[in-house]
DNA sequence: CCACAGCCTGACCAACCGGTCAAGAAAATT
DNA sequence: AATTTTCTTGACCGGTTGGTCAGGCTGTGG
């Protein structure tokens, strides 16, 4: 009578194996779609037997579903320096500043994402539904704000977002795309530059500059 | 003797059932990536026998190629307006205009581009390497012109150009996202205030308005 | 020491995949 | 009409896939 029932424990191998197979799935995801993708090569890739990832994840789809909700939540968070700022310049830029590092760092959970997206998002349509929605809701609300304040020029705020998510996450998603023309992977000075020039365009673009 | 040995003359029928093949073929690799695409599904939705593909189209590469370079030629012609305008106010403008109606009336081509740059190209590499990057080199150049006449903020033109890319794409690569935070498909209406929001903001951006 | 719950995995399976092929139907050419 | 080329298709094949399962292993609490 001392547990409450259920919750099976999470023991530290467990979690431990969780992450290793969440960190391989989300690569071949990335460059597979779900339906390239193979248990086999993301057990592979885990340094594990296929059979195991079955064991922790009992169905394919489980596991692309918890690579999906993962990035989501990384992504939500990303947003937190918008909303205590005082203005446009302080807050967008923040929230370009942080939808770049996550592009550079997290460049396989911004594809996977895409990748549900365009496949008309069959595992994720209630996040969108509630979750994304509600929160554009807010952020809206907060440009709308702004623009009644005379911070900045009066642009249609769910244009403004979609152009934030668009430039942003097209660094992680097109990444190949961009190291090719470039010649090599983007280097530090690159990645300044790349976020800089994002910022002052959007910013100036808005008439908050 | 009569012909050059080769031409396998183009029927009628020839070119009536490749257009069905890969008019379905862009929509099935476009919703489910090339590893989630089936020769099977493909063949249903052309309303034609499995085999009979494999006739047109030796393998599913040799079709996905078609697919993508369909799509690539479309694109390439978006900028020819660009090209003889006056200054960037004109030409971005348009450039826009065209883009934008790309991404309306060739979502599934937009997204099957997508699928392949994420999955690193390993169909177009050669065409990013060489026509791609010929085609960016000489709008670079035209920017700077632009810049160099005062017509326009001295931006960083391969953003600039990341920056259309990625904003006009992304209403056909996330469509299903933006038409489930609109609550429904977006109407003519919703179209023009889109591209006149992406005008308006980009033009602002770089210092043409 | 035992007991037991959680962890591991080689071997296996039905379903499905891309692709082949032979035989014939339909067009085009002579 | 005869002949040659193009087009059509059901049946088939080897290989791969997601998923299963029985049986063994391991660590921990008593």
């Amino acid at each position: 009578m001392t547990d409450t029932a259920r919750p099976p424990r999470r023991t530290e191998i467990r979690q431990h194996n969780e992450a290793l197979i969440l960190q391989a799935a989300e690569k071949v995801f990335a460059e597979a779609g779900f339906g390239g993708a193979t248990m086999q090569l993301i057990a592979d890739m885990a340094g594990l037997p296929k059979a195991n990832l079955h064991y922790y994840f009992p169905t394919k789809e489980d596991l692309y579903r918890r690579v999906v909700q993962d990035i989501f939540e990384i992504w939500l968070h990303a947003a937190d320096s918008m909303d205590q700022a005082p203005g446009p310049i302080e807050g967008i830029g923040a929230y370009i500043q942080a939808k770049m590092e996550i592009s550079r760092r997290h460049p396989n959970g911004s594809k996977v994402w895409a990748f549900e997206v365009m496949h008309r998002a069959p595992v994720i349509q209630d996040y969108l539904e509630t979750t994304l929605r509600a929160w554009t809701t807010g952020r809206v609300r907060l440009i709308e704000r702004w623009i009644a304040e005379g911070k900045m020029a009066p642009v249609d705020p769910e244009h403004l977002l979609y152009m934030l998510w668009a430039t942003t996450q097209h660094y992680a998603d097109f990444g190949h795309q961009i190291e090719t023309l470039n010649a090599g992977p983007l280097s530090d000075v690159d990645w300044q530059k790349a976020t800089d020039s994002v910022k002052t365009m959007i910013l100036r673009g808005i008439g908050a500059l």
